[in-house]
DNA sequence: CCTGTGCTTGACGCTTACGTAAACGTAAAG
DNA sequence: CTTTACGTTTACGTAAGCGTCAAGCACAGG
């Protein structure tokens, strides 16, 4: 029988930083506030694929305008271990509330997304005009 | 003819924190950040129509994780008047650039959406186990 | 006239999410 | 051995978005 190579990747602190393009600060804050917890080899930081997803969820959960703190909240529910029933019951009472949120945002956005469309119309409708009227005062 | 009696409401601050259930401390800081700009009787801040919605606008766009200064540039967009064509060409890039974040979010929404019933499942799953467990150990 | 209610303007405080040095360790390259 | 690259910790700085007094005006009711 082969042996199946897990690739088992490993990155630097520096190389995370280039790849999500944010600073090594950011990533040793991140660490600061629990959310990352990158091996060490002596003191240096060695980052898993574990912790590189975890990143990428860090990321995507601050472009939605999530708190660190509820980031922490979700990304930690990714990777939960089974856990006693309490634990689920507590799990599933998050993921309600999360997807509450995240609903609302959504329709937040899509109202948004309505408006700003309007907006549009009315510019380009206003540009159409003053572009005619220039023509017009050609003639 | 009948006058068409133009409601012309008018709200006092403490009104305008009720109902969007802000504090007095927020509504004054959105004006000093020009967010607001209500009509003055003596030192008195009266809110009109106008205002009321703008705050409606800012709160959606607090809720969407939007800076303040990024909201004001939305929110000015609402009632600009049709101006010159730069500034129309302006507004209608600021729109692009506007639509593009929001759409990038809601790209992640539906991704964390997505994933969060995953998770929800498994925990379904395992709590389901564990009752199914313990309807076992009973008999 | 006094009290209460609602409004006003400062002005300092606090939390979040990092930025920005300073000062130092380590390991490979020249 | 020195430079360079890359990493580390400690710690103070900062911008945003308010909270929280403090101190004062204005007007209605008792």
């Amino acid at each position: 029988m082969h042996n199946i190579r897990v690739p088992a990747e490993t990155w630097s602190i520096a190389e995370l930083a280039a790849e999500y393009d944010v600073t090594l600060r950011t990533i040793r804050f991140y660490e600061d506030r629990g959310l990352l917890t990158p091996e060490r080899r002596g003191t240096v930081r060695v980052y898993h694929p574990r912790d590189r997803v975890r990143l990428g969820l860090i990321l995507r959960g601050k472009r939605l305008g999530f708190s660190l703190d509820e980031i922490a909240t979700i990304v930690d529910m990714y990777d939960a271990e089974p856990g006693e029933e309490g634990q689920l019951v507590y799990l599933l009472d998050q993921i309600t509330t999360r997807r509450a949120d995240l609903e609302q945002r959504r329709h937040d956005i899509d109202e948004t997304l309505r408006e700003l469309a309007e907006v549009e119309a009315r510019c380009e409708a206003d540009l159409a005009a003053l572009r005619s009227d220039r023509r017009f005062d050609r003639r």
